[in-house]
DNA sequence: GAATAAAACAGTAATTATTATCGTTTTGTC
DNA sequence: GACAAAACGATAATAATTACTGTTTTATTC
């Protein structure tokens, strides 16, 4: 049976409250503000339930660490080559890829994810390295 | 400068021969056959350095370990929800989503990777919970 | 073919992200 | 308020990957 937790609720607010798909660690130091003795083992363990239980997203793909979307309807994003960062690009999906894609290969497919690569908006021109707190790094595809 | 490397070598044979995405230690494993006292991180630090030559690919979405992929040309992956194995799907890729999507992001897009999810065929059916030696795990998504 | 310097190696330690454990605290129900 | 289950904080353990170090290979020059 699942019980209310002051800072499951937090976790879920700070995610759903930034758009940057913050890392766990990420998230952590920010909770740290509100709870100074919150464990990243708690931050972790909700993390993962949450996404058990389909209230948020896992992005594995950005390189190093794993990132959290609040957003759970499919959508693209956007990883930077130079920093890591991740957006999302407001696109509508297209489903029917799936479709297609059935048709050249025996394994089910039931969804898909892209993601595309390139520089930021914050990178480009600029020699900067970093665009945000966390860097997964940047990432080779 | 560069210089030549039995090891070198035969990783990427054995990169050319499978088709399975192998993780490193998978690498490592097939390589100790031939070469009994070969170092894990000799395994990592080819792989590295042949990517960063363009010469092989990382796949680092399959969930837990990265993966390496002995074809550099753009193509569409499948990944098993059930036991984590990539398989290729040979379907041409559509490039013109990068400039469909560059309409709808400020952020530069260069190119894409598309990752299909659902149960393989060798899932497919059966109680098994393994397609090869080694399981990166289910993947959520 | 030997001498040499750089590159690569094997072995091992270190780092990083994540998960597991465990005794204590919080939550929801009676 | 009493109780049991769930969640917590602290910490240990695990797993993947990278870094370090003294030794061996490789390619070049004689």
């Amino acid at each position: 049976m699942l019980k209310n937790s002051r800072q499951r609720n937090s976790i879920k607010m700070v995610l759903m409250q930034r758009s940057d798909h913050p890392t766990a660690s990420v998230i952590y130091r920010e909770l740290r503000k509100e709870y100074p003795n919150i464990s990243l083992g708690t931050v972790y363990r909700n993390l993962n339930l949450m996404c058990s239980l389909g209230e948020i997203r896992k992005i594995s793909c950005s390189g190093e660490s794993d990132r959290f979307d609040g957003i759970i309807a499919p959508h693209y994003h956007h990883i930077c080559t130079k920093c890591g960062a991740v957006h999302d690009v407001p696109m509508q999906v297209i489903d029917s890829i799936n479709e297609l894609a059935q048709n050249f290969t025996e394994h089910r497919i039931t969804g898909h994810q892209t993601y595309f690569y390139g520089i930021c908006k914050d990178c480009v021109g600029k020699n900067r390295t970093k665009c945000q707190e966390d860097i997964p790094g940047p990432v080779t595809h």
